[in-house]
DNA sequence: CTGGATCCTCTATGATACTG
DNA sequence: CAGTATCATAGAGGATCCAG
């Protein structure tokens, strides 16, 4: 089995030490990204079709211009994105999924049924831990 | 299809007017926590059998203490993670998945088991789109 | 319409020391 | 061994203004 980690000061250099390749991680590398804030809501959403910048902007209404900018450059970036630009007056830049954008949602959608399906069961433990804390 | 997202100030109220619930949203509710920077590397560790607190944190080598004290903590709250302490001396913890836990990670795994076969092409994706950038 | 630039805030996380 | 408490900080994210 392969190690998990990346270390950061003492630790890390026992680790490096120790010949480890944290950077390497798949982990880190893809799941760590997928997991912030937006880019499973943006995802989900360019899952189902393409999308201008102002849909995704009107579908996840509590995103600021800044993030959703940002969260897309950074799926761009990773290659799960391509973001094309109509040369109209004023621009039209539309977002949509590459060939690995969608090989990667075909399996990260599991999650996405599976939270669909459980969110309630989640919030229903949460809550009994909250009460057993609490008393 | 249902509305995503979870507004925070002239939007959201905006949103609210309109009937929309985004406290309930599964992504919000699941995936973002599943997300976050230590519990994927937590869960799939549980997920291959119990471990103790120690265990877990040789394994991760560059997680501190108090992260994965609190990370484990969410993931019992969720529902996802059973602690259970014997009353040796000193205490020994373990911790293992529990059926919602399992059920989640049958999913979640898929997710892992793609970026294992492709976090390559993701460093690949990143260093093109660093060179077009930078140069 | 689609951003870029700036400033500001808050949360997540790390480091360290202490305890049953 | 398995935490808790405290302090400190980097980075994520939001608000706002400006521009092609």
């Amino acid at each position: 089995m392969d190690q998990i980690s990346s270390p950061t000061s003492a630790r890390l250099r026992a680790m490096q030490a120790e010949g480890l390749d944290l950077d390497n991680c798949p982990v880190r590398t893809v799941i760590s990204r997928l997991g912030s804030k937006w880019a499973p809501l943006l995802l989900q959403l360019l899952s189902e079709r393409p999308h201008r910048f102002s849909e995704l902007r009107r579908l996840v209404p509590d995103i600021s211009q800044r993030m959703i900018t940002q969260t897309l450059r950074d799926l761009e970036r990773d290659g799960y994105v391509h973001r094309s630009v109509l040369p109209t007056k004023p621009p039209s830049v539309t977002y949509s999924l590459t060939g690995l954008g969608i090989s990667m949602f075909e399996s990260y959608r599991f999650v996405f049924e599976w939270a669909e399906a459980n969110h309630r069961a989640v919030r229903s433990a949460r809550a009994a831990f909250d009460a057993r804390e609490g008393g």
